[in-house]
DNA sequence: ACAGTGACGTA
DNA sequence: CGTACGTCACTGTT
């Protein structure tokens, strides 16, 4: 056969398709975790991965259909009338399954007034006679017309896998007619799902044995008085509905498109932006699938080319020299706790080959040319994981300058919302490459691990980083993010660095005696809430509290939860309010201190040797842009009760200094939607500097100032908090317990009093919605693709945070922008007093003797400085010898 | 030993 | 049925 040399070009009917694998698969077991359904965007792209792989196409295109209307419907109103209205679960996919399709570079077509079946017999026919084979997917039997000796059409049998190849002979073969005659059958015989009523009592069997006897539909209606029977009659009442039917299933071939078959070839398609879907969408497994069906592409698991490069002592500097003078990618092996680490080896890779080096065995030659080309701010690097870098390398005694790119900091700025940013996951992810070879083909993974495994290990993760830093220095060139990179983030790192060594000095005999004193309470509590019910149960578990409560106490029933009623402290205050049952009153108060307690003594686990608390600041983890602490987390010590307020005086100034300063952003996110809405109410609120929630209340309610109550301030502030968060009427009603219509009220009048939030808050979820992201005041995106979601809950909690992650975003941007400001010039000043800890709009910085004004002016002067709004934005600075004075 | 859940601390 | 986190204890499973 000479086929197989011909090219061949694939045309899908989308719609038919991707219909067909919505109700082929059970749409119960495709969503993604936020409720998007991908049933029909997985059967698709599922069933185009299996198309690709068997068929091998050189040429393909999917048409659509652009609406139900087309030429048909004009001539013939009730056309496919009749048909069930398509599902929004299914209509949802379709902007997914084009998604899908534009990543892998496949060409899509549609035509308003034509169905998708007329562009494919256009381009069949195109394809035919420019020489190719053509292959033709369809669930619609009106594409049999177009099978001939270089047309075959794949119809599915059930499902989309199942496909029947519908040649000339199998179409003659299953019909008795030839596929020219297909539609002349399907004329006589009727066509349900297009609504086409065919001759009564004229079946397959009947039209075949007509169209042979007469040769074709024409043939038929010159001899229609020789046609007897009962069915004759009826063939001659029915004509003109024949007629009409043969009119509406002939197919198009003449359809003006402006792509051309010859631009359809099947190309590289580009594996970010496929990465980039499939993880969207949560397909695991046909991103392999898919670059196994694409020949002369290596397939995932293939490791990453790399040249590693073996040196005698003494011969870094100069390899150092000709490879990596103007940048390379390093990657530093080590580990990281609590303020402190160690590195022992290092990768680095430039100009395509690699160096690994063992760093507890360098010779003093290489270290110190190591250590200068490292510490050389001039020679730009990437690495992952900058902050654990710098950190590890100081443990090493080793500096690290002039990072320009970190491959899990742009990872993290391009995809905020994912769970990590391993270098593994970013490497098959948009590498395609494996970072180690499959350990099950080789043999050498089963021995000990050698030096050479290692050094081979450090060279793929050095090389893996210089080409993931291309990589993503291009997309976030894309999104604008760069800057954020450049000079927010890297620079942050350093600072985070420097605060996690510093730690905050603890006053442990103060938090040994905090402990006693709770541990006290704890056990009172205990043995007061046992003497109640008459045994003894542990108070800490849900479970049991919900059998003493709810049924040997049989107090009334609380919220409905997963495993019961709730037992959380609302619904036990609830309880208490209605019962005053004495065993609530133990059982509150042992919830409280036992807290207390428990969080005393993990701050007592987490002081290191040098008397200090070293906190480890995420800068990957909060999709707003936030930072987190943990180990311990230094960022929710108590502060709204006396007794836990009591905790934050263990926080102390460390010897060698004189006072701990706080300072904080007031109001820092109103402020922020007042920059961001434009609303001249809420700015001119800011700028008058009086108290904003009786300045808001003072609008709200139509008062002056001075006459706004506590209740009316409390509403409003509510309101205020509640509008950053994306609050409904419901939600306001539960927080101020007043009622839905009350709240209702409430909102109205906001909004009223300041109408540019009102617009502002609905803007950018519209916005979101139309372009898949909100924006911070630095460009800080964060992708809501829920905000299409079908699922109602889905798409209400994408907006929600949509209405936050710009607020709380840019609040992130600021302080971080502040802070860094804040280290820079405490350096250039050559001060002493440094930052310890951030707490989201707060600052916490150790003071030097003799700093104290300085440092408090330079506060105020950079954290103000930190951005431009229309809005000043004002701190507060406050000294004491512990956090809790300081907060003073 | 691990994962999921409930509860609760912060901004 | 208001956002963003981290930690702990309990519970049921591996």
């Amino acid at each position: 056969m000479s086929s197989s040399s011909r090219p061949r070009l694939l045309l899908v009917d989308g719609h038919s398709m991707a219909y067909r694998a919505f109700y082929a698969l059970p749409a119960e077991n495709f969503a993604t975790t936020t409720g998007q359904t991908t049933n029909a965007v997985f059967g698709f792209t599922s069933m185009l991965i299996n198309l690709m792989r068997d068929e091998q196409p050189t040429h393909m295109a999917v048409a659509f259909d652009v609406s139900r209307k087309s030429f048909r419907t004009d001539e013939y109103p009730e056309y496919k009338a009749g048909r069930d209205k398509t599902p929004d679960e299914f209509k949802s996919q379709v902007p997914l399954i084009r998604e899908v399709l534009s990543a892998l570079e496949i060409t899509t077509l549609e035509k308003e007034g034509f169905e998708a079946d007329d562009l494919i017999a256009t381009l069949a026919q195109q394809g035919t006679e420019a020489g190719y084979e053509v292959l033709v997917i369809s669930g619609d039997r009106d594409t049999f017309q177009l099978v001939n000796p270089h047309v075959t059409v794949l119809y599915p049998r059930k499902g989309v896998s199942d496909l029947m190849r519908m040649t000339p002979d199998a179409v003659e073969a299953r019909y008795g007619v030839s596929p020219q005659r297909y539609p002349d059958m399907a004329a006589l015989v009727g066509e349900t799902s297009d609504n086409l009523p065919g001759v009564p009592g004229v079946g397959d069997k009947t039209a075949a044995k007509w169209i042979t006897k007469y040769g074709d539909l024409d043939g038929i209606i010159a001899g229609i008085d020789g046609i007897g029977g009962k069915v004759g009659q009826n063939l001659r009442d029915h004509l003109e509905q024949v007629m009409l039917n043969r009119r509406l299933n002939a197919l198009l071939t003449d359809v003006e498109l402006p792509q051309q078959v010859s631009g359809m070839e099947v190309r590289e398609w580009d594996r970010t932006a496929v990465a980039e879907i499939f993880n969207a969408l949560e397909f695991r497994t046909l991103f392999e699938r898919l670059a196994a069906a694409f020949p002369g592409e290596e397939a995932a698991e293939a490791e990453l080319e790399h040249n590693l490069q073996a040196l005698n002592p003494g011969q870094l500097g100069t390899w150092l020299e000709t490879n990596a003078a103007s940048g390379a990618a390093v990657d530093v092996e080590g580990q990281t706790s609590r303020g402190t680490g160690d590195a022992w080896r290092i990768g680095i890779a430039a100009s395509g080959v690699q160096v690994s080096l063992d760093l507890t065995a360098l010779d003093p030659a290489d270290e110190a040319a190591l250590a200068q080309w490292l510490g050389t701010a001039d020679t730009p690097k990437a690495v992952h994981d900058v902050k654990l870098a710098l950190l590890a390398l100081r443990g090493r005694g080793l500096e690290l300058r002039g990072v320009t790119m970190d491959t899990a900091l742009a990872a993290y700025l391009r995809f905020p919302d994912m769970r990590g940013y391993a270098l593994e996951d970013l490497s098959m992810r948009h590498l395609n490459r494996a970072l180690q070879a499959d350990e099950a083909n080789d043999g050498q993974a089963m021995l000990p691990l050698s030096e050479d495994a290692d050094a081979e290990r450090s060279a793929v993760r050095a090389q893996a980083i210089a080409e993931l830093g291309e990589v993503f220095a291009g997309l976030l060139d894309d999104i604008g993010a760069s800057e954020l990179l450049t000079d927010l983030e890297l620079p942050l790192a350093q600072v985070l660095v420097d605060m996690e060594m510093a730690g905050i000095a603890a006053d442990t005999a103060y938090l040994h005696d905090l402990a006693s004193q709770f541990d006290a309470r704890v056990s009172q509590a205990a043995n007061e809430a046992y003497d109640v019910i008459g045994r003894e149960v542990n108070l800490s578990s849900p479970k049991q509290l919900q059998e003493v409560l709810f049924e040997q106490l049989d107090l009334p029933k609380t919220r409905k939860i997963k495993t019961g009623y709730s037992t959380d402290a609302a619904s036990l205050a609830d309880l208490h309010q209605k019962t005053e049952h004495p065993f609530l009153t133990y059982l509150l108060t042992h919830r409280d201190v036992i807290r207390l307690r428990q969080t005393v003594e993990g701050l007592l686990r987490s002081v290191a040797d040098d008397g200090r608390i070293h906190t480890t600041f995420q800068q990957t983890i909060a999709a707003t842009g936030r930072l987190s602490s943990t180990d311990p987390n230094l960022q929710n010590i108590p502060v709204r009760t006396d007794e836990g307020r009591r905790i934050r005086e263990a926080f102390v100034v460390g010897e060698g200094y004189e006072t701990l300063f706080t300072a904080d952003y007031s109001q820092i996110e109103m402020r922020i939607m007042a920059h961001l809405s434009g609303d001249a109410g809420l700015i001119s609120a800011f700028h008058a500097g009086e108290d904003l929630h009786s300045y808001v209340g003072a609008q709200v309610f139509n008062v002056d100032p001075d006459e706004v109550s506590g209740a009316m301030r409390a509403k409003v502030k509510a309101m205020s908090f509640g509008l950053v968060y994306g609050l409904s009427a419901f939600g306001l009603s539960k927080q101020l317990d007043i009622s839905a219509g009350e709240a209702r009220g409430l909102m109205d009048e906001y909004f009223a009093r300041f109408g540019g939030v009102r617009d502002y808050l609905a803007g950018v979820v519209e916005e979101a919605r139309r372009t898949g992201y909100t924006e911070t005041i630095m460009g800080r995106r964060r992708y809501l693709p829920d905000l299409n979601s079908d699922n109602r809950q889905r798409r209400e909690m994408a907006e929600r945070m949509a209405l936050n992650a710009p607020i709380q975003g840019s609040a992130a941007d600021i302080i971080k922008k502040a802070m860094c400001l804040v280290a820079d010039a405490l350096t250039a000043a050559k001060m002493k007093s440094r930052l310890l800890l951030q707490v989201h709009d707060e600052l916490i910085v150790e003071v030097a003797p003799g700093e104290h004004e300085a440092v408090e002016q330079l506060l105020r002067t950079h954290m103000g400085a930190a951005a431009q709004l229309s809005v000043p934005l004002e701190v507060h600075v406050g000294a004491g010898r512990s956090w809790h004075e300081a907060a003073h």
